[in-house]
RNA sequence: GGAAGUUUAGCUCAGCUGGGAGAGCACCUGCCUUACAAGCAGGGGGUCACAGGUUCGAGCCCUGUAACUUCCACCA
């Protein structure tokens, strides 16, 4: 270390440490009865995914989390893990099997779940590795997957007891549709997304008196579909109409006008076709009123054609069909057209046929898929859904009730909102990589068994079954994670000392998809919340505030930076400045400032180590100068201060503090007082000065260590006296004993009157080399007489005098005011008695604002009265102060004449 | 349409249960003072969006307004 560089370089260490770290099992947490359990679960990252700067925000607050926690003497568990992202992983392997030239049917499921677990074994060990780079310290050796043995069994175990419980239901239901990834997906997996598009203005013959029925659509492509128009019962404009039919144009197939409340009078001119089959509200009203389905869409996002009618006629022929399933329209020249095909075709059919009656144009906001972007078709499809009402109710409580609190607090609204107004969840994908849903169809018998072992026979009547052949939602699995990561369902001993959880840390943008279901399912199945705490994070946004993203091109690469600056530097980016719930900027500047701290660091350290002798034994010393119990002071409240912050969840602040007690305090002032005492003649002195500055640097380097883990335990480990890694230190505790402030006080005043004549020096323009006599007035010299050799140095004193009252000469000399004494500088040459008066009426000026505000308060009766005492006297303090240092500026003006 | 957030120095943002407006960057001045020029010392710069209210006291609490952002819902 005595060789080190000036420059701290990242890359010399890190993975150096990391590997270090993972040899000595640092990261390795078991149970410990005598030890109280912290755990944490990492949101999984998807296998195909790349580390991106959201990520990194989440794994560095979980860290830091995680690491001060453990050095509190928790058995603290971070416990890692990947998702196989169904939708996702599926989406990435069909493209490149198209690249091919193949198909997910040309290969079969079982070739292509082959080429899915390559695809895993390749890409899934990529963001591990990623995450490691930054320095997060999870007990790898529990890392898990969400499609391995017991996340599976745990997947099954739920499904099964959620179907005997009817809370899992297999049915017909308007669900998403994407016709690019080919299957259903859920409510929260639907994005709205603006885009232009018009109001075609239809009209419709009455067939019972003829009279012309003005409705609108912006999807004149479901047309074809209608079985209905409807109108508001009490809706008088068409109150004639009740019970009469209308011919729908182009197939001229007679629909019946049905009244509905869905049908509102305000809007348009009150009258809706209804599309049952792809309409979530038209669903509704065919409901209500019995209308048959009629589907007009293939599952491709093509308009049906003789094949798929045909196909549909098979199977309910064969039995296969669900009651209610809907009819297939054959749309004879419409047919297999792609829906934006068919409305161009449609609304040129109906303008010709003088059906058409006005164009506006507008822009609505049209659900599309959150994977492909893809505009999502609302089909009536079989599939099945949980029962999300009788699972929320307990979900919402436990939050209302504090077991669950989200940080920050507002987030909860939210969750509330969601969880009281979510339909049921469609867990059913046209998938096939994934978690296959383990319900298991009996031709023979027409029955459905759901096992949660694999079946090959009817339990019923002992015919072959065959499995259903979709998956389940990937969330479905995400949702039990905080517990089938550690053992459930299996009553593990794990689990009992780790479950529940602690701190959950995601962002905002995952809590409907993720959070609300891991709450419902950890009180469903485990009987407690999954955590106590939910650590919301916002995004982190380019330096414009963009939203970082792909097709924006904006993006910044984690690696890129941990590259550039060090995996130190860009963690402390992604906490300082940085507020819970809050969305955040990332800007190289911001990251150059961090890596410019660990610069400073590393040079401090590199201070203090070149000034230890050989053989330097660490220890307390054993009397303290005012200088040092000041530092030690300081560094005490420190260790209250972040220690609360941490509690509270405020890294930011937290990291803040110890980054300015560590420059401002200990470089900017301690290490440069020590320098006195160390070149001294007296080597007791400067003994006591090397040991408190390793003492109050490993301490600070202790509560750095979580936010900044490689360059602390690199420093730390060269300290004389460092007992092992830094991570498995002891969190510093706050002690009165090492609390003093008698002698804070006694030092501050000494660097006021250093401040201050550094100040006027500076103001004068006198070269730092110049060193002048100083003569201080004082009441109480003690505090100057102590700092003496600081005086010297640092207000460039070549001879100090003290007074209590000084009666000299003044035309020569500069005067320099604090609160509590009064210092007087010949420096006859550079004085001009008229800028030395400006300046001292510059200072009186300031002096007297804060007498008079000070005394307007204490003048209030109301303030004096109602203030807590230690605030009225805090003032009054202030105002007396201002008072003694009024008088002394005073005195210096009259001496100047 | 419903809800939430934001608005503080030129820029990016902190600011705890209400009690003397802060940091980083940028800017200006002076320093290569042998830990660090990725640095040191000093300095300028703010009606805390606006209008009311509560309070002895408001950046902070309450009401309203404006701008921006986000989420949810709806749009026949």
């Amino acid at each position: 270390m005595q060789e080190l560089e000036k420059v701290y370089d990242p890359a010399r260490v890190e993975d150096r440490l990391y590997r270090k770290w993972l040899d000595s099992d640092a990261f390795h947490t078991e149970r410990d009865p005598e030890k109280k359990p912290y755990t944490i679960v990492m949101p999984p990252p998807n296998i195909t995914g790349q580390l991106h700067m959201g990520h990194a925000m989440d794994e560095t607050w979980q860290d830091i989390l995680i690491r001060y926690k453990r050095m509190q003497g928790y058995a603290a568990l971070w416990v890692p893990g990947t998702d196989h992202a169904s939708i996702a992983t599926e989406a990435k392997i069909v493209a490149r099997m198209k690249e091919e030239g193949l198909s997910k049917q040309d290969l079969g499921r079982e070739k292509f779940l082959e080429r899915a677990w390559d695809w895993k074994k390749q890409y899934g060990g990529r963001i591990v590795e990623q995450l490691k780079k930054l320095g997060c310290s999870c007990d790898w050796k529990r890392e898990r997957f969400t499609m391995d043995e017991g996340c599976s069994k745990a997947v099954l175990k739920v499904f099964k007891k959620l179907y005997d419980e009817d809370l899992i239901y297999r049915g017909q239901r308007m669900i998403n549709w994407c016709p690019h990834c080919r299957t259903s997906i859920s409510d929260a997996e639907v994005e709205y997304k603006p885009q232009e598009g018009h109001f075609w203005h239809l009209l419709y013959t009455v067939q019972e008196t003829g009279e012309q029925l003005e409705l609108a659509t912006t999807r004149p492509e479901t047309m074809l579909g209608d079985t209905a128009v409807a109108i508001n019962p009490d809706d008088p404009r068409y109150a004639h109409l009740h019970g009469c039919h209308v011919i729908l144009p182009l197939l001229d197939k007679v629909i019946p006008i049905v009244c509905d409340e869905h049908a509102d009078m305000e809007k348009g001119t009150g009258v809706v076709k209804i599309t049952p089959a792809h309409d979530p509200n038209d669903y509704e009203v065919g409901q209500r009123h019995g209308l048959p389905m009629v589907r007009v869409f293939t599952y491709d996002g093509r308009m049906t054609g003789p094949e798929d009618r045909a196909q549909a006629e098979a199977d309910r022929a064969a039995g296969r069909a669900a009651e209610g399933e809907s009819e297939v329209l054959d749309c004879g020249k419409y047919a297999g057209m792609t829906t934006a095909q068919a409305r161009k075709a449609i609304v040129e059919d109906l303008q010709a046929g003088g059906y058409l009656k006005e164009v506006e144009p507008l822009t609505h906001e049209v659900g599309t898929c959150y994977r492909c972007g893809t505009t999502v078709e609302p089909m009536v499809s079989k599939q099945w859904f949980v029962r999300m009402k009788p699972l929320a109710g307990p979900a919402i409580e436990a939050v209302r009730d504090g077991r669950i609190r989200f940080v920050p607090e507002r987030f909860d609204k939210n969750y509330y909102f969601w969880m009281e107004n979510t339909r049921d969840w469609c867990i059913s994908r046209q998938l096939w990589w994934g978690h296959r849903i383990p319900a298991y169809y009996c031709d023979a018998c027409g029955k459905v068994t759901v096992s949660a072992e694999h079946i090959d026979t009817c339990p019923h009547c002992g015919a072959p079954v065959r499995q259903d052949e979709d998956t389940l939602d990937t969330w479905f699995s995400s949702a039990l994670w905080p517990f089938s990561t550690l053992g459930w369902p299996d009553d593990t001993e794990d689990l009992r000392y780790f479950y529940p959880t602690d701190t959950l840390v995601t962002g905002y943008d995952i809590i409907t998809f993720w959070v609300s279901r891991m709450i419902f399912s950890g009180l469903t199945y485990t009987g407690k919340a999954p955590f106590r705490t939910v650590l919301i994070h916002g995004l982190v946004r380019d330096a414009q505030g963009r939203k970082m993203s792909k097709s924006l091109g904006n993006g910044i690469d984690p690696l890129e930076i941990i590259g550039q600056y060090g995996a130190d530097a860009l963690r402390l980016t992604l906490v300082i400045g940085s507020t819970p719930g809050n969305d955040m900027r990332f800007s190289d500047e911001k990251v150059k400032a961090s890596r410019n701290f660990a610069n400073k660091l590393w040079n401090a350290a590199r201070f203090v180590l070149m000034n230890l002798p050989e053989g330097f034994a660490p220890g307390v010393p054993a009397s303290l100068s005012m200088a040092d119990k000041w530092v030690i002071s300081r560094f005490n409240a420190l260790v209250r201060d972040v220690t609360a912050n941490l509690d509270k969840y405020e890294l930011g602040l937290a990291a803040q503090k110890v980054q300015d007690f560590i420059w401002e305090v200990y470089c900017d002032w301690y290490i440069e007082i020590a320098k006195v005492r160390l070149n001294s003649d007296d080597a007791a002195q400067a003994d006591s000065a090397r040991k408190v500055l390793v003492n109050v640097l490993a301490g600070a380097l202790k509560l750095l260590h979580p936010f900044m883990p490689f360059i602390t335990e690199e420093i730390y480990c060269a300290l004389p006296g460092a007992a092992g890694s830094i991570i498995a230190q002891p969190w510093p505790v706050y002690s009165e004993a090492d609390s003093y402030p008698a002698e804070e006080a006694a030092f501050e005043q000494v660097m006021d009157l250093i401040k201050a004549v550094r100040a006027v020096r500076n103001d004068m323009g006198v070269h730092p080399a110049k060193r002048t006599r100083l003569i201080i007035e004082t009441a109480d010299a003690a505090p100057f007489r102590a700092g003496e050799s600081y005086l010297a140095k640092f207000a460039f004193a070549q001879e100090l005098q003290f007074t209590a009252r000084y009666e000299g000469d003044t035309a020569g000399m500069v005067q320099v005011v604090t609160h509590t004494a009064r210092a007087f500088i010949p420096m006859m040459e550079l004085i001009d008695r008229e800028k030395e008066l400006a300046r001292l009426a510059r200072e009186k000026a300031g002096c007297e604002k804060e007498i008079a505000s000070a005394a307007a308060k204490l003048a209030n009766e109301g303030f004096v009265n109602k203030a807590p005492a230690a605030v009225v006297q805090k003032i009054r303090d202030t105002h007396a102060a201002a008072q003694a240092k009024l008088d002394k500026i005073e005195a210096s003006i009259r001496a100047l004449g």
